[in-house]
DNA sequence: CTAGTCATGTAGCGAACGCTACATGAGGTT
DNA sequence: AACCTCATGTAGCGTTCGCTACATGACTAG
């Protein structure tokens, strides 16, 4: 393989970190390329702009994303919406997923301003979660998927919000009545 | 009264109906000037620095919506999670709410990277919503008054992150469902 | 009348931004 | 040996950003 297609791979994983741990505040070219230790001539060397690098760096990060759920939360159990809001809560807000969904929000309102390339990959990752949910509900006991799974992605991501708005302790409680409502 | 202070007022209502319709993507120094008929010199003769702008015309949004939230859904009548949950989903995504909504976003995920003014603006906003919500739950019908309306306040945040991400048509099914839901 | 505050304009600073032009050496091909 | 592509560095372009220094006319207080 190329040196320059090594370094693609490389970069990317690299990025994909730094974003987890610092958000799009932390994410100029200059800084970008500090970040993946290299100059931010060769970042454009190695990718045509800075929107391919967000790009490939968010859907790094949405794979390992998806991965991680998976083995959380596998497919083969169906759940009442209640019962799946509950386990999905409790998840998302675990330290684990923290700053995925703090990046995931940032990554949805520069969406709303039509900042490329974040419309696109909202879009997608949306998308994807979606999905997953959907796989997991259980259509005996959920009359309308689509609009559970609409209505707990909502619940989710919305968390995410309260914990930058209300604080760590908000979120609890939220997820604390979730699961209380959850065992009905 | 002070010209400067007159033009306060009158700059920051004009500000305000301009976040409303352009976001915060449109919110450099000169573009704020400009959409409030004013020098970008100017506007910093009238306020201190672009952050003390943005916070009292988020201020100033923050007020209008409270009122019309008020009268939208008056406090008078206190409602069970499920019912609350409907309406004010219902309310949110109306027409009229839904700038607001787009901006609050922006506004939460400026704060999630600690922007000034944001990180305060989205705690105080955050917190009249809470109190909002608290204040329509039926204490007879709602065990954990608080848990409550945290999970109300994140379904209702997400429900406008779902709109970026998923579509108009999602949002719709969400709240269908939350309608479908809130009738048992 | 003079002095000073108020309101406003002109001009620009220094920094960061995304991105590019150009040079250079290293290594392979003919 | 001549040439060419690849990988990388240096330097900087043009723009926008938040903000400021300085000047100037208008009005007001002593």
């Amino acid at each position: 393989m190329n040196v320059r297609d090594e370094q693609r791979e490389r970069v990317i994983t690299a990025l994909a970190e730094h974003l987890l741990s610092t958000g799009l505040s932390q994410a100029s070219l200059r800084q970008l390329a500090a970040a993946a230790g290299v100059s931010d001539r060769m970042l454009l060397y190695y990718f045509a702009d800075k929107a391919e690098v967000l790009a490939l760096a968010m859907q790094s990060l949405a794979g390992g994303m998806a991965a991680q759920l998976e083995t959380a939360l596998p497919a083969d159990q169906r759940l009442s919406q209640a019962a799946l809001t509950a386990k999905a809560a409790r998840l998302v807000v675990d330290p684990v997923f923290r700053p995925f969904m703090r990046l995931w929000i940032e990554a949805i309102a520069a969406a709303a301003r039509e900042e490329p390339p974040f419309a696109e990959i909202a879009r997608q990752i949306g998308e994807g979660f979606l999905v997953w949910i959907e796989a997991r509900l259980d259509p005996a006991q959920v009359p309308d998927p689509p609009g559970a799974a609409a209505t707990i992605l909502a619940l989710l991501d919305g968390l995410a919000l309260l914990e930058v708005c209300g604080g760590e302790d908000r979120v609890q409680r939220a997820v604390a009545a979730l699961e209380a409502a959850g065992l009905g």
